[in-house]
DNA sequence: TAGCAATGTACCAACCGTGGTTACAACAAG
DNA sequence: CTTGTTGTAACCACGGTTGGTACATTGCTA
């Protein structure tokens, strides 16, 4: 299983934003075609990021904008807003395990740590990198 | 996204080979009924450990044994294994970004790099843990 | 060589998350 | 009140996961 693109294209949205905040109006309408999908796409993904208190959106007037320093922002972050992983973590256990048998009665217990650790070094390195970083790096490039 | 319980059946499968292998033949149903589920879905996943070389499986006469050392079979290499990884690797990126906008034209190669380390970081902490360990685990608690 | 126990695989069905799309109410500002 | 935009509901299509039945194939053994 992969990490859903709702991901890289939150990413993407917040880099639009803070490159042409100062220009122009940042839509959803905009955003869309710099992502090249559909804005309903965009709105809700805004929606979500709006929750988790990383950007403001607009309403009647339109337009968005980032809700706090973007030095401020991990890629963390945004992966917990965007990927639902509320309860049960990165990894999907299966359910039932035959309590008779001595693996199956232990398994949980076994794995639960290590797999903790696993998504613990996923995350520290997610949360080392800033929406400053990745934008700092666009402007280089663009 | 979750990664699938195929990864946590198949450590799981794979602790019932080494823990019960000297005093029965460890069949298809035997793990099945550790685990709690349905035959086939062991012996698909016994097939896709078998392509990476973890395990043998005895057609015919029936039975399941590993195929290397179990200190050198480690998490990263059943994920490798049993998630369908290949090309794309960890992360969902958003196709065709609009190549018109500095943004969209530049994103590909900015994220690239730091996802990857990500990713990395992910499997290094994977490729730390063996079979071996979680048996020991097992074994401690048994 | 017939029978048995087990694997290998094809096919099916249900479910869920994703992503695409249309439609429309709610809203702010000119 | 018109215009541009957001917020959201209601669909749909697609693909991956998981669970299941059925059966041909295989190796061993009596």
């Amino acid at each position: 299983m992969q990490i859903s693109s709702r991901f890289t294209i939150a990413v993407h949205a917040l880099i639009c934003i803070e490159m042409f905040k100062n220009d122009r109006k940042v839509t959803s309408d905009f955003i869309a075609s710099s992502v090249n999908v559909n804005p309903v796409v965009i709105r809700r993904l805004l929606q979500q990021l709006k929750k988790a208190g990383i950007v403001q959106v607009m309403r009647g007037s339109g337009g968005t904008d980032t809700a706090r320093p973007i030095d401020e922002i991990t890629l963390l972050d945004i992966y917990n807003a965007v990927e639902c992983v509320d309860e049960g973590g990165l990894f999907h256990f299966h359910e039932n395990p035959n309590q008779l048998c001595p693996v199956g009665r232990n398994i949980h217990a076994v794995l639960d740590v290590r797999l903790d650790e696993i998504q613990k070094a996923m995350e520290k390195e997610m949360g080392s990198v800033t929406i400053q970083d990745v934008l700092n790096d666009t402007k280089r490039l663009a």
